[in-house]
DNA sequence: CCTCATGTTGAGGTAACCTCAGCAAACGTC
DNA sequence: GACGTTTGCTGAGGTTACCTCAACATGAGG
């Protein structure tokens, strides 16, 4: 009980920014939001799925599934096509372009993390890990509940549009 | 090179997003919304500051200084003065609720970061210290830039209105 | 057939940001 | 001491990523 406690939960969130940022900057090249590209790694993940089960693995509504899905579908990313086995409901899944920038990003995203924890030897990595999966235990669930394919990848300070 | 990289990252946001759950649990029963909280918690540290101060220090635009300061204003929470020594400026600074304010959620969000970290023993926590500055200091800077006020509560899904 | 639950979407709303333009005061210059 | 430039705040209006509510079509059970 020093003083090291809230020192700690600061480390904690100067490194999670430092992440986020990585990650941001992984995905600019491709010119997709966060939260588009975390439909797309979704989509990749799990194939043609139904809209409502991409709205509850994103953990948004499933209005604003509807939203994110008709941008993807303008930039040609996603597709929907009719449920054969459910006439109300509609399936989503990527276009080969939209697969092909999965890969990519991921590529580019896990390069950028890596770099990161580039800087650890084995043992810190393990320590990490160890303590990591320590703390998620800890936690009463609310981490847990679901698969949850939220990337967490948020837009940080200035995201400017670009006509002046 | 094996495959345990990704799998640090995705360990560190399951952590984070526990981090930031709690974190938003700890200012609800308050009702201020993460960004108005950010600012008072920035006005307790740094007392009466100017308006583009503040906004620095949370990384805003000054234009988005002036909406979260008439909130607080609106609440009670924070006064506005006009500056003596420039009379173009404007000083910010907490009311008495304001401060107290400050002070209770404080407390209450300390406690339960700390009951997260509390799983660890001591060994741990030297460690995760210790680790955390590691990468910290790998990054190039971004996260360093500024003293950065920037609480990063952020209000995670469901900040529906009460209102139904 | 009728009722009720389910899946998607149109309409409209909100929070927290942003840029741009305007105005007032301060400052430097001659 | 008038004069152009910079600085500090704010009104107006825009964007993003969400949200709720209500409509509409379909599916399922009695």
């Amino acid at each position: 009980m020093s003083e090291g406690e809230e020192t700690l939960a600061e480390a904690f969130w100067a490194v999670a920014r430092m992440l986020r940022g990585r990650n941001k900057e992984a995905l600019a090249p491709w010119d997709v939001t966060p939260s588009q590209f975390r439909a797309v790694a979704m989509l990749a993940r799990h194939g043609r799925v139904r809209l409502s089960t991409l709205a509850e693995h994103l953990r948004i509504a499933p209005r604003s599934a509807t939203e994110v899905v008709d941008d993807l579908q303008e930039r040609g990313l996603a597709e929907r096509t009719p449920d054969p086995a459910d006439r109300r409901a509609t399936l989503v899944a990527l276009t080969e372009k939209g697969l092909a920038l999965a890969h990519e990003v991921r590529a580019a995203r896990q390069a950028q993390t890596e770099s990161l924890f580039a800087g650890l030897d084995e043992r810190d990595r393990a320590d990490l890990a160890r303590i990591l999966r320590t703390l998620r235990a800890a936690g009463p669930d609310e981490a847990r509940a679901v698969p949850s394919d939220r990337g967490d990848v948020q837009p940080a300070a200035g995201t400017g549009t670009s006509s002046p």
